[in-house]
DNA sequence: TCAAAAGTGTTCAAAATACACCCATGT
DNA sequence: ACATGGGTGTATTTTGAACACTTTTGA
């Protein structure tokens, strides 16, 4: 059932979109359900993302795939990876998936990986023209994967640990008022580690772009949190120095 | 004169490489003179690159790049990013170029970018197989390039930038044995900016795999210094932390 | 009144920074 | 003998790490 389109498809090459969201004080990542075809038994999930179109940039075609996916823009979005073994798609049930669905099945496709953090205000996504269903899946509970799509997950996960020491992308994936103890959460997942929680409060709010609000949750059973939310503005306008040599 | 080849060609899909390295105190790109084409006046240089074959990775793509170039093999290469914006040929002078020496020049072609770093001990290039000449040239006298190489090579540079806070790749340009000299100064220039001698010097000898040899330069108009050498066995068995959160 | 998570300060150790003079060599 | 770059130590400030109790709320 693939959509009409008025543009040309580049047979080679592809993105794939790693989005991940947080929610439950989990880190999440969404994965589909490959389009069914007649006669092919399919249990891979996959992670999103489909060939380019001639006239559109890699950006673009990134975009575009988590858009048709989520009906969400302005997201933030990251190319992080190009994958390109000729043997990344060797599984039989994948051949036989694209020998159903793809004009040229045994085409070559190098695929441009991209990742992409989801606030969990957006966290909804609506199934899209090219997915039967989509879901999110906690990233410990993900299994075998269509293509390569574990190992560029696997990276993806790899390279949001490496940008996170140095820029603080966690806030995309938390909503606009968000507590310490949520953002803790999230570095402490990414990361992998555990972080002793004074001085993690004292470090995030010397930065001065962790702003406290005159706000506090409402009705949980314990001492209610102040909410903070993070000021883009002061962000830019911070010196980043890095660790010297 | 394309060289004959039995491997199939991936019309859509190059790779480019910058080459650095490091001499006369300075760091240096390698570029090339295009293939001469008759009747297509051509007087930009430009990265070391192809299409790929349909039967190699892309890292081997790379790889057998950087050896046509330089005959050089087992060196630093790593992907960087990839760029695919479908108007990254767009100067007159290569849409010429291409149709003069491509089957099919009218191809949308995104690239794989890698860099690599060269020893100063493997300097000299040998003239590939399909580049006319190749240069080193200092980073600070590169011109307009082809295609869209000047985004890639400052691309290829702010990414050097990045590695070099966590990971000791500067040892990848330098010859075997090296002065603390040297090696600051190669740092000073990637990451663009002055460093403390005494300080740098501490550092570097506190990480145990910057090991001093008994040995010292010779024929220098001055004290000679002491020279150096990387422990890679050293440096893997290193814990490699993070800044903390 | 209890359970659950929020919030808060101090001490100690390690790392970063700033800074100036003597040394060994070739010409 | 002089010009050139090599090599060294200390004091101060800043940052990181370890650690335990009181508070506020809903059930």
């Amino acid at each position: 059932m693939a959509q009409a389109s008025e543009h040309i498809i580049n047979p080679n090459v592809s993105v794939d979109n790693v989005i991940l969201g947080f929610a439950d004080n989990e880190l999440k990542v969404l994965l589909i359900e490959r389009e069914r075809v007649e006669e092919v038994p399919d249990d891979f999930l996959a992670l999103p993302g489909n060939l380019i179109y001639e006239d559109e940039t890699l950006d673009q075609a990134a975009e575009r795939v988590l858009y048709e996916l989520t009906g969400l823009k302005n997201i933030f979005l990251e190319q992080f990876h190009s994958f390109g073994d000729p043997n990344r798609i060797r599984k039989k049930q994948d051949l036989d998936w694209l020998k159903a669905i793809r004009a040229h099945p045994e085409a070559r496709v190098i695929t441009v990986a991209y990742y992409s953090l989801i606030k969990a205000d957006n966290y909804n996504p609506t199934p899209s023209a090219f997915a039967q269903k989509a879901f999110w899946v906690p990233i410990t509970d993900v299994g075998q994967l269509a293509f390569d799509h574990n190992d560029i997950f696997y990276r993806a996960l790899e390279h949001l640990k490496d940008k996170l020491y140095k820029y603080p992308i966690g806030f995309e994936l938390l909503p606009e008022k968000f507590t310490l103890a949520q953002l803790q959460r999230l570095y402490e997942i990414i990361l992998q580690t555990k972080l002793d929680k004074r001085n993690f409060r004292r470090k995030i709010l010397k930065t001065k772009f962790v702003v406290p609000l005159n706000e506090k949750q409402r009705g949980v059973a314990h001492k209610p949190a102040r909410l903070y939310h993070f000021d883009k503005e002061r962000f830019k306008s911070t010196e980043h120095r890095y660790v010297s040599y």
